[in-house]
DNA sequence: TTTCTAGTTTGGAATTACTCTAAACAGCCT
DNA sequence: AGGCTGTTTAGAGTAATTCCAAACTAGAAA
């Protein structure tokens, strides 16, 4: 083939926006031990932009396909996963229908109005659990999740 | 009829087991505002009874059959969720895979190992949360759970 | 006791969130 | 460029739970 055109981006190439945001995601996800390919770098920019937020794998789904970019549904499972696993996110249990992610994974808790699914970080400090029980024996206490359910007056 | 042969119980009635509990059942049914089914009665007979337990729909179901008796499965999960909002059971949320039940419905809190997917009671008394934030405008707390995730050294 | 009715149970189909799989693809090292 | 290995894809598969319409039953009324 020749190179007379100008070397195009690939078809499905995401949409060249923030080309800054994307390589220091790059950088990111390299250094949490994972490959930055095209999928993960364009979840990382809408995730961990350092803004905080609960999003589901069905929510970021649609986000994506809004930014024109195509990701498929398992895909977007296991980068959550993935993330996950690296630290990148917290994963947040509340309720048994489906997952959230927690974009803050600095030490916190949460509101949760269980009438309109809707769910609010807590700074850390706002909570003082001033005594805690001894973990059973030959366990260690790998963290503490304070959920405090709320309902509208 | 005559009544010449004792009354017999009809052909799926439960064993005649503890005839006692079921008749409290039966009481602490009709006090919750449920209509005390043969299902309803045979369920509380194996929750309701003052153990303190954890019990998935799918547990449950496997208790029942072994009872000798047949219950639907769809009846096991309305049941667990009326026996839940009449307060009788209380749902306890670590983790999305399937719902926990769990027979004691005092205030307290929990351990849980995801390793070996196993819940623990911890009193009310062995955790003192001594600053709590305020409720959103217009919100009342409704309950707090707090939830130590161990690990097996 | 029989009848009636509203609430309940049933089994199976439907839904939903998520995982698995095998084949195509893309980083990235050389 | 070539190639190895990890990744993505679409779609099938899975498992917990809910939905549905028809059969049933507890309890009140006759």
């Amino acid at each position: 083939m020749s190179n007379a055109a100008p070397p195009n981006q690939t078809a499905n190439a995401p949409p060249a926006t923030l080309p800054a945001t994307m390589a220091a995601m790059a950088v990111k996800l390299r250094d949490a031990g994972l490959r930055p390919t095209r999928q993960r770098v364009a979840i990382a920019c809408l995730l961990l932009d350092g803004r905080h937020r609960h999003i589901t794998a069905e929510n970021l789904t649609a986000e994506i396909n809004a930014t024109g970019m195509h990701v498929a549904g398992g895909t977007v499972y296991n980068t959550l996963n993935q993330f996950t696993d690296a630290g990148l996110l917290r994963r947040v249990t509340v309720h048994n229908e489906y997952s959230l992610f927690d974009t803050n994974t600095d030490h916190h808790h949460h509101f949760y109005d269980a009438a309109h699914d809707q769910l609010i970080d807590i700074p850390a400090d706002q909570v003082l659990l001033s005594r805690l029980p001894q973990a059973p024996t030959d366990h260690d206490i790998t963290g503490v999740d304070v959920v405090i359910h709320i309902h509208k007056k």
